[in-house]
DNA sequence: ATGAAACGGTACTGTTTAGTTTACTTAGAA
DNA sequence: TTCTAAGTAAACTAAACAGTACCGTTTCAT
C-alpha cells in the first residue's frame, strides 16, 4: 500500500486538538516567553514526546494557536452581523447600533478575548507573520464592514452627506474600545469591570447625533 | 561617625539612573520574561554585580522602571493641558479640541510610548501593584481631567445639557485610541502608520456635532 | 599620597528550559 | 490473538538564566 499524502486520520486530529486546547490555555495565561512546554504538556494531558511529534517547536505551536484563535474570531462576526441590517428610520438606526454596541462590548470584555488581545499585543513583534493576519482578519475586516454599513445607510438618506465611512467606524468603535483597553487590559486580576448600565446607550445616542 | 539615614549621594544616583536607562530600553524592547539581566547590564554599561547592589531582583528593577515611566507620563500632561482652556465660542472649542486631539495622537504614536503600553499590558497580571498605579495615573486622571473640562464648558452654555462628562471623555479619546491600538500596538515592526491627514479634523468635527 | 569604598570583569552555582532519548504500555486492525 | 503504530513516563542533554563570589582596578575624600 502506498500512502500518497499522509491524511491526518480522526485520531491524529483529536490529539492535535487536545494539544491545541492545552497550549491555548497556557499561552493565553502566561504569554509566549513565560509559558513552558512542560506546563503545556501537563495542561493538555499529553506527553512531551507526543507534543513534539505534532509540532516541531514551541514557536510553531504558538503561531498555530494564535492563528486558529484569530481566524475563528467572534469579534469580527459581531460587526459583520450588520451586513443584512437596513434601518428604515432614525429610531431603528439608533436601536440597531445600540444592539451592535452591546454585542461588541460583551464580546470584547470576555476574559478569553481580552487574553487573546493581551498575548497578541505582547508578542506580535516576535512573530511578525501574525501581525498581517490579525490586522487583516480582525480590525480591518470589522472596520471596513462597519464602514460599508455606514455608507450604505448614508446613500439611503439617513446619514449626513459629509460623513466618511472610515472616520465614522473609528468614531463608533473607539469609545467601546476604551472599555476593553482601560477597564479590561489595564486591570490586573479577576473579571474586568463592565461599563455602567446606560453608558452604552448614552454613547450611541451621542454617536447618532454626530452622524445624522 | 554614625550615618543615620543613608543619603543616596549624587554618584549613586547617577549610577542608578544609568541602570534604569539601560533596563528601560531592554524591558521595553523584550518584555519582562524575555529580558535577561545580562542584556540589561550590558545595555547599561554596568557590571552585573553593581546592578544587584542597587536592585535586589529583576522584579524590583522592572517595577521601578515601569513606575518611573508611568509617573513621568507625557500622555497625562497632554490631557491636563485643557485645565486652563476656556473657549468662548463653538469655533474656539472646535480648534482647542483639534489641537488636543493632535497632541494626544502624536504622543501615543511615539514608539517609546507604544512600547510602554505594550509592556504594561503584557505583564500587568504578574505585577498587580502596577495596575492600580497605572490606571490611577494615566487613564483615570486623563479621563477625569477631560471630563471636568467638558462639564465646565457645558456650564458655560456651550455644550448640550444632557451630555455626561465621562461618556463625553470616552467619546473623545476612543477614536484616537483606535489609532494607538489598531495601527500602533497591532503592527509588528517599524514605525506605526500615522493617521491620514484630515482624519483627526474630521473626527473632531463629528465630535463637536455630537456634544453641541 | 593613601586608604576605603565602589566598580568592572569574569567565572561560578543552582535552577529552569527546549528539545531528545529510552524503555515501557496501550489501542486497534487483521 | 498478535502485530504495529502511537502514546506515556521519566530521565537526560545542552544551553540560558538569575543571582553570587572573587579579584583586580578605579575613584575620591582626607
Amino acid at each position: 500500500m502506498v500512502t500518497v499524502s499522509e491524511e491526518p486520520g480522526p485520531r491524529a486530529r483529536a490529539k492535535r486538538d487536545q494539544i491545541l486546547a492545552g497550549a491555548r490555555r497556557v499561552f493565553l495565561r502566561d504569554g509566549f516567553a513565560a509559558a513552558s512546554t512542560d506546563a503545556i504538556a501537563a495542561e493538555a494531558k499529553v506527553s512531551k514526546r507526543t507534543l513534539y511529534v505534532y509540532y516541531p517547536s514551541k514557536e510553531d505551536l504558538f503561531v498555530d494557536v494564535l492563528r486558529k484563535l484569530t481566524i475563528e474570531n467572534p469579534q469580527t462576526r459581531a460587526l459583520e452581523s450588520m451586513e443584512g441590517i437596513s434601518p428604515e428610520n432614525r429610531e431603528e438606526l439608533r436601536r440597531d447600533l445600540f444592539e451592535l454596541a452591546q454585542k461588541i462590548v460583551t464580546t470584547m470584555m470576555q476574559p478569553d478575548y481580552l487574553a487573546l488581545l493581551r498575548t497578541t499585543i505582547a508578542d506580535i513583534h516576535r512573530f511578525p507573520q501574525l501581525s498581517g493576519l490579525f490586522r487583516a482578519t480582525v480590525p480591518e475586516r470589522a472596520m471596513s464592514s462597519f464602514a460599508l454599513f455606514i455608507e450604505r445607510t448614508r446613500e439611503r438618506g439617513m446619514i449626513r452627506e459629509d460623513v466618511d465611512g472610515e472616520a465614522a467606524a473609528r468614531m463608533f468603535v473607539g469609545p467601546l474600545l476604551t472599555y476593553a483597553v482601560l477597564d479590561g487590559l489595564f486591570v490586573a486580576g479577576g473579571p474586568p469591570r463592565k461599563p455602567a448600565p446606560g453608558r452604552i446607550e448614552e454613547i450611541v445616542d451621542m454617536y447618532v447625533k454626530a452622524i445624522t
